[in-house]
DNA sequence: TTAGGTTTAG
C-alpha cells in the first residue's frame, strides 16, 4: 500500500517501519549519499491544491519540516508527489501531519534559491514504488502556532481502515477480533494464583449479547482502566473462545485497550498505558454512539454512595481518600478513609497498636469523627498493604454489616472487604486525573482543609497550625450556629432593625438586619443564574445549548467569502471537511503589530464551525467569536448565539439594546498596545449591550418578631462567585451548595439554624392595582469560612 | 498457568 495511516505508541510506529529503512536528516540529502534505504520524517508544513501537469498526471506538493533540526533556516524541504499517489496523498494530508517518505528520488530544486528551502527536493511515486506513511496527531504535541487549530478539528480518516470491529453476537470461537463494549461488570485487577494480574469483565454491545473477557496481565498496566460500570472500552486483539457453551474472551498476544467514560457528554479521553494515541473522529463518534445507546438501553446504578448514605447490610462502592493504615493480623488489613461526608450511624474502630498505624497521626486525630475503618480480608491485604496514604482509591462492594453489642442494646457498622472477588469485590487506586478524584479533591479541598500531597511534607505541628481552625465537620457546623454566616462588607456602625418593624415602615430605606434563612427558592441553584441587562433592565434564561447548535448550522449555509481573508488585522486559513457534508470552514486570527500572538493571548473568529470545535478552540485560545460573511464585511451571528467565547463562558447580548457593528470594529482593539480583550471592551467595540449573569434567589428570613421576602440579586459579591461560571464549573457548584448548605441546613429546627447579618433595602414596585413594597439584599457576603 | 462474575460468615 502507497499511502497508509501509522499510529505512534511510546515515540516508535506501532507497526514498525521495515527494517532496511534507515532515517535522513536534511543534511545528508545531497548527492553523494546512499538514499536507496532511506526515508526523511517531517511534519506537514504546508500543502498545495492538487494539479494536473501538462500530460494529464496528477501532481501535489507539500513542504516537510524538519523536526530534529528546528532552528535552522533551511529546515524544510518539498516533497513532489506524482500520479495516483498524488491523489491519495492530497485527500488525506493535512497541516501538521507527519509523514515519512521512503523509496524517493533525490533531485535538485529549482526552486531554491527563491523559496529558501532546501537544495534538493524529493520525488516519489507509485511507478518508482515510493511508500509515504502519514502520521495523524493530535494538536497539543506541535508549537507550530499557525496550524494547530487545523489539527485537532480536522476529520482524521484513514486511506483503508485498519481495525475490523465485531460486534458481540458474530463472535466465532477460535477467532482474535477486535471489539468495543460498555462494561456491564467487571473486577478490577488483582494478583491471580499464577504469575499474572487478572481483571474479568463483561462487556454488552447493542447485539444486547453479552461477553464475559478474562484477562491476563504481569503488568498491572496494561490491564483495562475501568472504573466504572459503563466505561466503554475498546480491545484490540483478543481471542475469542468457547467456554461452558458460551463465547469467552481471553487476551492474547498483542492485546490492547482503550477505556472511556462512558456517560453522554464527558469528555472522550482514552485510558490506556500508552502515551501517544490516533484518535479518529470516527472512533469518537463510536464512542458517542455507544454512549447514546447505553444510557437508553441499559439500567444505571444511579449516583455513587457516600459515606452519608450508608445503610446497614448493604453492599457498595466508595470513592475515597485514604487516610491511614495498619496490620490487623495475618489475614487481615486495616484501611481509614474518608469522603468528606459523615456515615449517619456509629461506626466501629479496630483496634490496632498505635505504632502499627501509618499515616500523618494528627490528620488523623482531626479527621477521626470523618474516617472510617475499613478492615479488608485474604487476597485484598497484600494490594492494601501497598497503597499510600493519600491516594486516591476505589473500593468495591464493601459490607456494612450491622453488628450488635452483648446485650442488642446499642448497634454500630462495621465496613468489611471480604476476601475473593465475588461480585468484584477489590480496590482500585484511581490516579489524579480521574473526573470523580477531581471532584472529590475539590469537596474535601473546599472544607479548608490541607492539601494531600502538601500534607505529607509537612511537620505536624505546621499542620496543625495551617488548620487548628476546623478540625472536623461536626465543630465546623457548630462555628456556623454561634457566628453570623454571612457578614457585612460596608455600614458597620447601622443599628439592627427588628423585621417586625420593617414589615411596618414605608418603602424606600435601608436597613441592618440579624435573621435567620427559613426557606430559599430555587432550591435547585443552577435555576438561579439568569442574563440580566443593566439597559433596559430584563432579566432572562441562559439560552439552550441546542439552540446554539442551531444558528451555528444555519450560518453553515453562507459559505465563507474568500474576499474577506487575510487581512492588515488578521489572517485567514479556510479548508473542506471531507465528510459528505464538504462543510467550508475558515478561522481568522487577529494579529497585534502584524504577527500572529500566543493562542493564549489570541482571539480569532470561525466561520462554519460546529459546537464541537468552537469549544475546542475556546479551551486553547483567548476568545473565539462566531462569524459569517457578507458580501463586505465579516458580522456576528443572531444574538440568541453568545458573542463570544472564553474559556468555559459564553458571553450573550442583549437582543433589544444592541446594535451590532461590523466586526471590522475589533481592530482597534488589536491595535492597542497590550489587548486584553476583555468582553465588556470588546462587547463595547461591537455595539453589543452585554448580558451579565446574575444569581437571583428569594431568601424567607425570620428573626422572631416577623418573617420577610428578600430578593439576593448578585454577581459575584454574595457568594465570592462569579455567576458567569457557576454552569460551567462542579468546584463551583459544590462551594455554593455547601454555603447554602451552612446557611440554611437542611432538616434543622428553627433554633439550630445559624444567624445571618444583612443589610436589605426597602423599595416600591407599582402593579395593576398599588405600589407593593420589596427588599433585597445588599453589601452582604458569605463568611469567609463558609465558602 | 492464572480464571472462567453472582457477596463473608472474620
Amino acid at each position: 500500500m502507497p499511502v497508509q495511516l501509522l499510529k505512534i505508541v511510546k515515540g516508535k510506529f506501532e507497526i514498525p517501519l521495515p527494517s532496511h529503512l534507515q532515517k535522513q536528516s536534511l543534511e545528508h540529502l545531497r548527492e553523494g549519499f546512499d538514499h536507496t534505504n532511506g526515508y526523511f520524517q517531517g511534519i506537514v508544513a504546508l500543502s498545495y491544491p492538487l494539479t494536473k501537469l501538462g500530460d494529464g498526471t496528477d501532481f501535489f506538493k507539500v513542504v516537510l519540516q524538519d523536526m530534529d533540526d528546528f532552528c535552522s533556516r533551511t529546515n524544510s524541504i518539498n516533497v513532489l508527489i506524482y500520479g495516483k499517489m498524488a491523489e491519495n496523498c492530497a485527500k488525506v494530508i493535512c497541516h501538521g501531519d507527519t509523514l515519512v517518505v521512503a523509496e524517493f528520488k533525490l533531485a535538485k530544486s529549482p526552486t531554491a534559491k527563491e523559496d529558501g528551502r532546501h537544495n534538493y527536493h524529493l520525488e516519489v511515486s507509485e511507478e518508482a514504488g515510493s511508500v509515504i506513511y502519514v502520521h495523524k496527531i493530535l494538536g497539543e504535541c506541535l508549537n507550530i502556532f499557525f496550524f494547530y487549530s487545523l489539527i485537532f478539528i480536522m476529520p482524521f480518516q484513514s486511506v483503508a481502515p485498519k481495525y475490523v470491529y465485531t460486534s458481540l453476537n458474530h463472535l466465532k470461537d477460535g477467532t482474535v477480533v477486535n471489539l468495543y463494549g460498555i462494561v456491564k461488570f467487571f473486577k478490577p485487577p488483582y494478583l491471580s494464583k499464577g504469575t499474572d494480574y487478572c481483571s474479568v469483565v463483561t462487556l454488552v454491545d447493542p447485539s444486547n449479547v453479552k461477553l464475559t473477557c478474562t484477562l491476563f496481565n504481569g503488568n498491572l498496566d496494561s490491564l483495562p482502566k475501568i472504573y466504572k460500570v459503563g466505561d466503554i472500552v475498546r480491545f484490540h486483539r483478543i481471542k475469542v473462545r468457547e467456554y461452558n457453551g458460551q463465547m469467552q474472551g481471553v487476551t492474547s498476544a498483542g492485546f490492547a485497550s482503550l477505556t472511556f467514560d462512558g456517560s453522554v457528554g464527558a469528555p472522550v479521553i482514552p485510558r490506556t498505558s500508552s502515551r501517544v494515541y490516533t484518535f479518529t473522529d470516527e472512533e469518537q463518534k463510536i464512542i458517542e454512539e455507544l454512549r447514546v445507546w447505553a444510557a437508553s438501553n441499559l439500567t444505571t446504578s444511579g449516583p455513587p454512595a457516600k459515606l452519608s448514605d450508608v445503610q446497614p447490610m448493604m453492599f457498595f462502592d466508595l470513592t475515597c481518600q485514604l487516610i491511614g493504615k495498619a496490620k490487623v493480623d495475618g489475614s487481615s488489613f486495616l484501611l481509614k478513609v474518608w469522603d468528606g461526608t459523615k456515615c449517619p450511624y456509629p461506626t466501629w474502630k479496630v483496634p490496632v497498636e498505635a505504632r502499627d498505624l501509618e499515616g500523618d497521626k494528627v490528620l488523623l486525630h482531626q479527621l477521626r469523627e470523618v474516617t472510617v475503618d475499613i478492615l479488608v480480608y485474604d487476597n485484598h491485604v497484600q494490594l492494601a498493604k501497598s497503597i499510600k496514604t493519600g491516594s486516591f482509591l476505589r473500593i468495591y462492594s464493601i459490607h456494612a454489616k450491622q453488628a450488635y453489642a452483648v446485650d442488642k442494646s446499642v448497634s454500630h457498622i462495621e465496613f468489611h472487604l471480604h476476601g475473593g472477588t465475588c461480585y468484584g469485590r477489590g480496590i482500585g487506586v484511581l490516579p489524579e486525573s480521574n473526573l470523580d478524584v477531581k471532584e472529590l479533591k475539590a469537596f474535601l479541598h473546599s472544607m479548608d482543609l490541607p492539601d494531600s500531597q502538601n500534607m505529607e511534607s509537612m511537620s505536624s505541628v505546621e499542620l496543625d497550625d495551617t488548620f487548628n481552625y476546623v478540625t472536623d465537620l461536626e465543630s465546623h457546623l457548630q462555628r456556623c450556629q454561634q457566628l453570623p454566616a454571612t457578614v457585612l462588607t460596608d455600614h458597620q456602625d447601622l443599628k439592627n432593625t427588628e423585621l417586625k418593624a420593617i414589615l411596618n415602615s414605608t418603602a424606600p430605606k435601608h436597613y441592618r438586619i440579624r435573621a435567620k434563612l427559613r426557606t430559599y427558592k430555587p432550591q435547585k441553584l443552577y435555576q438561579s443564574v439568569k442574563l440580566h441587562c443593566s439597559k433596559c433592565n430584563s432579566l432572562q434564561e441562559i439560552p439552550d445549548g441546542d439552540d446554539f447548535d442551531l444558528i451555528l448550522q444555519g450560518s453553515t449555509i453562507t459559505a465563507p467569502n474568500p474576499e474577506l481573508h487575510n487581512t492588515s488585522w488578521y489572517n485567514s486559513v479556510m479548508w473542506t471537511t471531507q465528510d459528505e457534508k464538504q462543510r467550508k470552514i475558515a478561522i481568522h486570527f487577529v494579529k497585534h503589530d502584524e504577527m500572529l500572538q500566543q493562542p493564549e493571548d489570541t482571539l480569532l473568529m470561525i466561520e462554519g464551525g460546529t459546537l464541537k470545535e468552537i469549544w475546542k478552540l475556546a479551551e486553547r485560545f483567548k476568545c473565539v467569536i462566531p462569524v459569517r460573511s457578507t458580501e463586505d464585511d465579516l458580522e456576528l451571528l443572531d444574538l440568541s448565539a453568545p458573542f463570544l467565547l472564553q474559556g468555559n463562558v459564553k458571553y450573550y447580548g442583549c437582543k433589544q439594546c444592541s446594535t451590532p457593528k461590523p466586526v471590522k470594529s475589533l481592530s482597534s482593539i488589536a491595535a492597542e498596545q497590550r489587548p486584553a480583550w476583555e468582553p465588556t471592551e470588546i462587547a463595547q467595540v461591537l455595539g453589543i449591550e452585554l448580558l451579565q449573569y446574575v444569581f437571583i434567589m428569594k431568601f424567607t428570613l425570620v428573626d422572631g418578631t416577623g418573617a420577610l421576602n428578600a430578593y439576593l440579586f448578585d454577581y459575584e459579591k454574595f457568594f465570592q462567585i462569579p455567576a458567569s461560571e457557576i454552569l460551567t464549573n462542579n468546584f463551583l457548584q459544590q462551594k455554593m451548595q455547601m454555603a447554602m448548605n451552612t446557611l440554611c441546613p437542611p432538616g434543622r429546627k428553627l433554633d439550630d439554624l445559624p444567624w445571618l447579618e444583612c443589610f436589605i433595602k426597602s423599595y416600591n414596585v407599582r402593579d395593576a392595582m398599588k405600589d407593593r413594597v420589596y427588599y433585597q439584599i445588599f453589601d452582604t457576603t458569605v463568611a469567609d469560612d463558609v465558602v
